[in-house]
DNA sequence: TGCTAACATGTTATCGATAACATATGTTAT
DNA sequence: ATAACATATGTTATCGATAACATGTTAGCA
């Protein structure tokens, strides 16, 4: 099939000569900058309409050594966590007049990091929103970063001073969803994290066990297990701290995903939850409401935390822009977590 | 906290003077192009190195004419499945060394459209995809789209000649889902539907409707309700169906999401899964193998359709760049789903 | 020896816009 | 009446790169 096309684009040019004009005049018309005659000025605009006329951003970028873009650094989009988070980012940067470019990272090939910062740089971006979850490998890329022309935004990552990150505290997150489970009674509570490679991950499952400690319980390797953040894992990881810890009377797991396979897991071995396991997952995805039973669950807004990264990189952008040779002030943002309590941990009889 | 950065921008003028040579000849090192003496060639990669110059992309986007960054429009990125599908958009690009610049709607405010165009247009996109579920709106926006500078690939629309879609077979899917039913012995088989405002919810719900039709069984209003995608929804509409249509033995349910609703609600009601009623969801989303039961679902691959309209959109700018004047030609892809058959369906009684 | 082709490099124009500067007219204040 | 300013518009330089063209070697071959 064929398809009939190919317009050419219109140029300040175009619209010049056709309302007799320079493109300055043009150009003034378009910015509202300085003074134009108010028929000039109807000519002009008239002559755009009529043309189809939308000046390049391209161009002006280059001029203005600003493109009103932002650079964004995903990590693991397939999951429902990180494209929350980044659907937080479009809508603030939309809001706020900015376009994103985007960049995903599958693995943390610290080669391939330099690569994408300057493949966000050579597009001029005005700044980087870089969401890609800390692990051993690209902590000592981070530190040495302080050299970009761009001011950047970490996410999921542990606030240092000197650098610009916004995260949620999953420390206190851990707190909350640990000191729920004993206050429902439970004694024996155990835990699924993440992979310990996450700082995120390391955070949650340090939450559980300071919690358990400063309660006076006994924290053993035996009461917990690793997964990787997928179902499948989570049910790996279920089964094994079921047949290794069956006094278990709690259990909180570092997502909702994994706590999926753990109610199911629980299901087919006729556990009951909460009377028997009370569970608490972590992130509070939309669906957890409608698990069963529903999930008790520690809930952050990644849409929140999209929008607080890219209003602190629109601040810091705006100072640099304010005074191009200041040092730019840098902050970092806790957003705090909320406990969402549901069925799966409700009215839990005292075992024990 | 103060940091220390603001790096110059190295352009390839300080590169040439620092190397003694033009810009021309620095071109030529970076682009391959013509012929460089081995030691000129040397010097220049050294003082490149040294420096650390980037060529700038969007400089070279102006005067080639093309940016090497495709548009992507999406709706929904909060869901998982438009998500999944950026995704393998992503990964493709990034293979075909493209870079994304996206914007997202969230409505279907028809003026938004011309606004969301223009913008990725005024950046030079070579490319755009548009990744907005086809309803009565922009329906008819889509039709007279055909005067773009640059080609445009559609996903989830309805498939019509002269434009490039790339959809996944909505109707196939479903008509399976109904089949295998059938062939599990049901014969009260109901239906939550999307959004039918959404072209591919009708699909989804017409391919139930004839399947049942061509089976010989009657179909009336009482044996579908409507959902909007979301687990709440699901909620709502099974709780419905349940009351006005109890002798439903199976349902065919428009997305993972919902279906997994009606597997809680089921199981609240002490309604057995699958012994009494047989589910059938659609997406294929990860932790559907986690539900309990696990859930029968039609598995899509959204990481391929994205990848598959990535294809098809480099096809057609490479078309054009081959000959700028011929009209492109369009294709039009169908992605078939699968049935992925798990506990939430399998082994039925013959029921009736 | 002289001519052509391959090699090597530089100069100027260009992409589409805005910045910086220049110029011309009308208006206001002293 | 004239400086000082607001209004209105045009001209030239510029952003960072590549295209198009020009020029000068060197090598190979008739």
């Amino acid at each position: 099939m064929i398809v009939a096309d190919r317009v050419k684009r219109v140029t300040i040019k175009d619209v010049a000569q056709a309302a007799g004009v320079s493109t300055q005049t043009v150009s003034r018309v378009m910015n509202n900058t300085s003074y134009v005659s108010i028929e000039t000025r109807q000519r002009v605009e008239e002559v755009v309409e009529q043309l189809g006329y939308r000046p390049s951003t391209l161009a002006r970028s280059l001029i203005q050594q600003r493109s009103y873009t932002l650079g964004v650094v995903t990590f693991g989009l397939k999951y429902i966590g990180p494209s929350r988070t980044l659907n937080g980012i479009a809508d603030k940067a939309d809001e706020l007049g900015y376009m994103l470019l985007m960049k995903k990272m599958d693995n943390f090939d610290i080669n391939r990091i330099d690569e994408v910062i300057d493949s966000l740089l050579a597009r001029q971006v005005d700044g980087i929103i870089w969401d890609v979850p800390e692990n051993d490998e690209n902590r000592a890329w981070a530190q040495g970063i302080k050299s970009l022309p761009v001011p950047i935004v970490f996410m999921s990552m542990e606030p240092r001073p000197g650098y610009s990150v916004v995260s949620m505290d999953s420390y206190l997150g851990a707190q909350m969803a640990t000191k729920h489970l004993l206050e429902q009674g439970c004694r024996q509570i155990g835990h699924i994290s993440g992979p310990l490679d996450w700082w995120e991950a390391r955070l949650r499952m340090q939450g559980w066990r300071d919690t358990l400690t400063k309660a006076g319980l006994q924290v053993s390797n035996k009461q917990w297990e690793q997964g990787n953040w997928s179902s499948a894992s989570g049910a790996a990881a279920a089964e094994k701290l079921f047949a290794r810890y069956p006094v278990m009377d709690g259990v909180f797991v570092a997502n909702d995903q994994m706590a999926l396979s753990v109610l199911s897991e629980a299901c087919r071995r006729g556990i009951k939850v909460p009377d028997q396991l009370a569970v608490v997952g972590f992130d509070g995805i939309p669906e957890s409401a409608y698990f069963y039973p529903s999930l008790t669950t520690v809930s952050q807004d990644p849409q929140l935390l999209g929008g607080q990264a890219v209003l602190s990189l629109v601040e810091m952008i705006q100072a640099q822009q304010a005074s191009p040779n200041r040092l730019i002030e840098t902050q970092s943002i806790l957003v705090l977590p909320t406990l969402l309590v549901r069925e799966s941990s409700r009215s839990v009889q005292i075992s024990q």
